[in-house]
DNA sequence: CTCCTATAATTAGCAAGCTAATTATAGCCC
DNA sequence: GGGCTATAATTAGCTTGCTAATTATAGGAG
C-alpha cells in the first residue's frame, strides 16, 4: 500500500498531537497554547499579527487563543501607545515557566519520532520538510 | 534558526490544508470529508470504526463527519444484519465521482510539494515519515 | 480638515477534532 | 434466562481553526 504525501503528514500530525495531548492536559493548557508558549520563548513582546504568522494560524484563531491565555494568566498583552491598533504579547512567569515545559515536552515527543534516524538522516528530513513548505507556499 | 520537527510537521500541515480549502468549498465538501471519501475509494463497504483508524480521527469525530456527508447525499451507511451495531458505509455514485476529482486533488498537491525531488528523494521522505509515525504508536 | 483606503484585532458563525458519557447490541458465564 | 462486561456508534460540551464581517486606528490625497 502505497501511502500518499497528505496522507503521511496528517498521520504524523495527528500522531505528535495526540502524545502532547495528555500531558498538555496536565499541565492545564489546551492544544492551540503550546505553539504560541513555544513561539514567544525567544520573542517576547512579538505583535499578535507576527505571532499568527509565526504558529501558521489566522490571526482570528489567534485572538481567542490569546484570550484563554490572558485569562488564565500565562501571558498579557498591552496596547501600543505609538500605534494603537498593535497589541504586544508578553509572557507572565508563569508562562515563562510553562514554556519551558512545552519547549522540553517537544523535544521528548521529538527524540522518540527520530529513534533510529543518523544525524544526516535527520538533516534530510528537516530540509525537506522545509522545501516542501516553500514549494507549496510558492 | 533552527525549527523543530513539531513545528515543521505542523506548518506543513497547515499549508497542505489551506491548500485543500479552496477547492474543497467549490465541490461543496467540508474539510474533514475527503479523507473519508479517499479512504472509501478502495474500501467501499468499511465500518465505521475502520475508516476512523484509517483516517487517524476518533470514531466521535468521524459520526459527526459522516451525518454531513449522508445528508448531502455522498455515502450512505447502512446497518448489519449479523451485528447490529456495526454500520458499514458505502459511497453513492455522487460520492464516487467526488472522491475521483479528490484523489486528482490530492495527486496536484503532491506534486507541487515535491517540486525538485528526486525520485530516491520521494522515497526517502516517505519511509522518514513512515518510521517517525511508527515511533511514535511504539 | 475630510474622505478614502489600509491595517490590527475582534466577533460571529461554522466545521473538525477531542474526551467523557450515553445508548444499543453482543457475548459470555453462572 | 439474568447479569456482567465489551464493543460500535452517537451525543454533549469543549477548543481550535477557518472565513467573513465588524470595529478602531492610521495615514495619505485632495
Amino acid at each position: 500500500m502505497e501511502y500518499t504525501l497528505h496522507y503521511l503528514l496528517m498521520a504524523d500530525h495527528a500522531m505528535v498531537q495526540k502524545k502532547l495531548f495528555s500531558d498538555i492536559r496536565d499541565m492545564g493548557l489546551s492544544l492551540g497554547q503550546p505553539k504560541v508558549l513555544d513561539y514567544l520563548k525567544d520573542r517576547d513582546g512579538a505583535v499578535q499579527k507576527e505571532i499568527a504568522r509565526g504558529c501558521h494560524i489566522e490571526p482570528a484563531s489567534l485572538s481567542t487563543i490569546l484570550r484563554g491565555m490572558e485569562k488564565s494568566g500565562l501571558i498579557i498583552r498591552r496596547m501600543q501607545e505609538d500605534n494603537r491598533r498593535n497589541l504586544k504579547v508578553y509572557m507572565t512567569d508563569r508562562g515563562r515557566e510553562l514554556g519551558k515545559e512545552i519547549t522540553k515536552k517537544f523535544s521528548e515527543i521529538e527524540k522518540k519520532a527520530l529513534t533510529g534516524f543518523s544525524e544526516e538522516e535527520m538533516e534530510k528530513l528537516r530540509s525537506f520538510l522545509t522545501k516542501i513548505y516553500e514549494n507549496l507556499e510558492e
